[in-house]
DNA sequence: CTGTTAGCGCCTTCAT
DNA sequence: ATGAAGGCGCTAACAG
């Protein structure tokens, strides 16, 4: 009884054939009610399970999806996932999950061995470079193979996509400063080469634009995504000439580490300074300062992911870009006029 | 080119047969060095790719291990995911989420899906109650799947388990409190017939009674993981007639609840009030009153858990009890003595 | 309605 | 050193 019983041990305990045990199993029409109860009675005493990975290797179809991200300890990342999961979990489908650590070795290493491992579908957050080898992106569109990026995607034919529109999201923060009475607002940017960090500056520098608010370049910082460096950013800034009053942080860890500065600066927020970050990570709503900041829906994109994935199986699109609509949370940290 | 080559089209291509092509990509010792050259080539050439699946169906090992969480996206479940994905992928594992979303029905569902996908091993932080139907994990067992739990465990007989050492972790916080000369700790508890509770109660218990101070029921306040509670327990708290000057909350979230609570009603932390949490998650340590919490070490739990199943596979341990270090973090929120 | 046959892709005896 | 054959567990033709 420890052992696995397959449907040949019901046949032999039945006295019937394997291919009628699976029939029963999977109420196939043609089988007497009589047969099916015996099956299902039998299977059921035994102990029966079915061995996916037969199933999957007879059927191509493995009935599980792999989900590509840089890592999986951020609220963001888990939080998509999370939505996928749920996504497709009625369906049947399992989730198998791999970290780049934004290398982009680790990526093309981890698409190969989900391709080995025959999902039949790949969500992906990019971590190398758009303008890179794209290879290992290639033969996954070859076998027909799913392919939805989320977040970080890259401009591809037959990929589909689920983003936040960013550069709205951007332009929309940036206006909303200004309205806030700040026309010196830095921007602490990402790696451009990434589509959505373009986006997001090509957003910040249209509102200003729009505004008659003249870029200046020394406000404008490329950072990477941690408290330290966004630290670091406001001592640059804060020797300037002409220094920013407001901040515009593409990370919620960078701006938390401007807030830290420049309050150690004695710099009031909102009063003298605004500060926006991007992403709604869980602290920014529990600081005394609430930090405003930008909803990137996770879960939804999750779901929606896993929706766009379920259309494409079934035949009803084949491509789909979905954009949702970012949330501008405008909390303490730029508040300075109440509407 | 678009459909997958197999051991088969790199025989015909060769004028071999599949056997040969199958020991010379296995590396098996008797081969040719010619052959297994050639094979190796045209395998390269063809862009071959083992399909893991069938693999799995012959050794009856897929590769792959389970994991059941009740969610995903907080913090400790994704870091000790994290880790369990970190150990096991330079042995070549894949890790499957499932979550259960504390629902006792779903972790039933979970476990046998991840048995009919044939997984090597499972790793579970359960979300039913000890005492309840256990016959799913017994399955496990008789499977001789290897099973282990972290964090929140049941004490069974082969079944490994990593936890952090919660009792300690709860005594030396109340003694730290007591330390910080709070002798009115109020204790937020979590379900107290999962293991984990019961231990940091008994934490909470043992340290009051060794330094002599009553247990005083009106302090116990049972609270789910999140703000709202917190705040309402203060404010039973705030009722009584002798209200406590310390809370010692298995929860962070609660912890932060309490903290903005006592703020609203003008008492000081740490002077008048010390509050410590359990869990370090990310806000803690952001908060301007930073928030003494115990750090579990998620991802380096994941990382044991993975060692434990490891070590389990290749039968140097049948079965592990790890028990981690807790780190008390001894932040603002409870520093009233600095020593 | 049920049995027979075959094959998904791989590896591993058993021969040769 | 290589070939032939069988089987992991399942289902989908094809018969009857």
């Amino acid at each position: 009884m420890s052992g696995k019983t397959t449907i040949y041990d019901i046949a032999k305990a039945l006295n019937i054939t394997a291919a009628t045990v699976s029939r029963a199993l999977n109420d196939n029409p043609k089988i007497s009610q009589s047969t099916r109860k015996l099956v299902l009675e039998t299977a059921n005493k035994m102990n029966y399970k079915q061995n996916k990975l037969a199933l999957a290797l007879r059927s191509g179809k493995s009935n599980n999806v792999g989900v590509i991200v840089p890592r999986i300890n951020t609220n963001f990342f888990a939080s998509v996932i999370r939505g996928i999961e749920e996504g497709l979990h009625p369906e049947g489908y399992q989730v198998i999950i791999c970290q780049t650590h934004e290398d982009e070795d680790r990526e093309v290493e981890n698409v190969n061995t989900l391709l080995n491992a025959q999902v039949d579908g790949i969500f992906m957050s990019i971590s190398n470079l758009p303008k890179e080898n794209n290879h290992y992106i290639e033969r996954v569109i070859q076998k027909n193979i799913p392919l939805i990026f989320f977040d970080r995607k890259k401009e591809m034919k037959n990929v589909s996509s689920v983003t936040i529109d960013d550069y709205l999201a951007s332009y929309q923060t940036t206006q909303h400063l200004i309205e806030q009475g700040c026309e010196k607002i830095a921007y602490f940017s990402g790696d451009r080469s990434l589509e959505i960090y373009e986006d997001r500056y090509r957003g910040y520098e249209q509102a200003l634009l729009d505004n008659n608010i003249p870029i200046n370049e020394d406000y404008i910082i490329s950072i990477k995504s941690n408290v330290v460096e966004g630290r670091d950013a406001v001592e640059k800034l804060l020797t300037l000439e002409n220094p920013p009053n407001a901040i515009f942080s593409t990370s919620d860890f960078a701006a938390l580490g401007a807030i830290q500065k420049l309050k150690e600066r004695g710099i009031k927020i909102p009063e003298d300074f605004c500060v926006f970050g991007f992403g709604n990570e869980p602290f920014t709503k529990f600081m005394e300062l609430s930090i405003s900041t930008i909803d990137q829906s996770p879960l939804e994109m999750g779901k929606m992911a896993a929706q766009v994935f379920l259309d494409k199986i079934n035949n009803k699109k084949s491509e789909s870009k979905v954009v949702l609509l970012p949330k501008l949370l405008i909390r303490q940290s730029s508040t300075r006029i109440i509407t």
